[in-house]
DNA sequence: TTGACCGTTCGACCATGTCGAACCCACGGC
DNA sequence: GCCGTGGGTTCGACATGGTCGAACGGTCAA
């Protein structure tokens, strides 16, 4: 019975669809976008409800994600051999370079932050993890693209996105990057994704020499970057030695 | 047409199992616990792949959860008003403590951490976010069960399970904790489900005046409690003003 | 080679999910 | 006050769409 069992998929796009719109939704609100009768939509949250992936508002009536749906999303980190290798190896990384450290794969043409190491000061930060990262506008995602198979090829669906006036727009331009990053083994993103942010990644390998993700640290560009805004080599030093040792730690052979 | 969507439900079932079980499983294991034809199961596979919840192995065959679901998870906490309300607090709530602090939700019984800020010093620590602790044997837990409307009444399918020595598992003795959690306004746990581990929480309460989370501190029996192994006063302030300063955020009328 | 086990495909039966119509609220304009 | 419009929810007949026994191709150990 090779086909995809419809109700699932519904199920499926209904929860993504409550977790990209930020707020609450009604059924009706989810039928009209879904193209579908109300009824049906119903169904399939009363379903959601009763295995806790969605919660409804009990005065407004509106769906949101449930609970259950955040602790069974969670605990796929556990199962994932990339982050638990790398725990150790990005710490060490946050205190050699006293920047934050993420790591991260491709999901979908974007990147996945699997791991979040803040800045080793007391100052605040946000946890990223579970966060999505455009992968033409980011170290980690440059890195993850330059190795990927697929590569480029998703991304001219749709035109690139320009967060910043030095986010790569052009696809050429970002295919020279590419090979680039390739040649010379790392990634930078030089205010490309926030003003004043910059950022470095390497790649992270498997025995089979297929890269399976990205570890690289991100700050502001005062220090990352010497005066030239050129990244501070002794900092991708340390960016390339972790990704090394994780990928060793993976299995695969030094290159 | 009241009555669950069968293969959501079953779908659900087939990532909890994934979620629980530690490892990948095969089609024929997931078909054997579920009790369910291996087609069927594979069916339900197959659709939670398309979507992203499920990935395969290529070589091995078997399944394990999915980036998707894992982005998907992650977006229940930016609908969380508790968490996002108590960004800030419990930063400032770490710093003053010096400990690592947790927020958490009552789920099924058992804590559900949906925040977690770490010790503000350098040292390795876990992220415990997405987590779930057991209710009776944790500060926060305890707080979660005595203003809980079912309370201990759910608690009573399985008995009690002992952490360690110090765990409560009798009924009685946790009931009347429980008394005096509510009449004090704030629970411990000293070495009761860690050995030389001890937590302390509060209560956080919304606009109606009902306990929609806690906020408490974990560290070392000798920095939280004195040579009486009593939790000290002056942690438990800190604890309380800011369970109250969230609740206060949440729109709670100050108690 | 044999057999046991795996993940996967096939296909017919009929249980199952689907969706138009109708229901009951809470609003808000008239 | 009343109706119209929107919300979430229920009903029920029809036929679509999911289920599962049987069978296929593969891998591994005996």
């Amino acid at each position: 019975m090779p086909g995809p069992i419809q109700s699932i998929e519904r199920a499926a796009a209904v929860l993504r669809l409550l977790a990209s719109g930020a707020r609450r939704m009604g059924v009706a609100e989810l039928a009209r976008a879904l193209e579908l009768p109300k009824p049906t939509v119903h169904g399939i949250l009363r379903t959601l409800q009763l295995v806790g992936f969605v919660e409804q508002s009990p005065d407004t009536g509106k769906y949101q994600l449930g609970a259950a749906l955040f602790h069974i999303g969670s605990s796929y980190l556990d199962g994932n051999e990339l982050r638990t290798r790398a725990l150790n190896w990005s710490d060490s990384l946050a205190s050699r370079s006293m920047e934050s450290v993420r790591i991260g794969t491709l999901h979908e043409n974007q990147v996945l932050v699997v791991h979040h190491v803040f800045r080793p000061d007391n100052s605040r930060q946000v946890l990223e993890v579970g966060a999505l990262l455009p992968s033409h506008a980011s170290a980690l995602g440059k890195v993850l693209l330059a190795d990927d198979p697929v590569g480029l090829s998703l991304a001219d669906d749709e035109p690139l996105k320009a967060y910043t006036p030095a986010t790569i727009t052009d696809l050429d331009a970002l295919s020279d990057t590419l090979e680039q990053v390739r040649q010379r083994g790392w990634a930078s993103d030089v205010e490309e994704l926030v003003d004043g942010e910059v950022s470095l990644a390497a790649p992270i390998r498997d025995r089979r020499a297929v890269t399976v993700g990205a570890v690289g640290i991100s700050g502001p560009v005062e220090r990352l970057c010497d005066e030239k805004k050129q990244p501070r080599t002794d900092l991708v030093s340390y960016v390339r030695e972790a990704a090394r040792s994780i990928s060793r730690e993976l299995g695969a052979i030094p290159w």
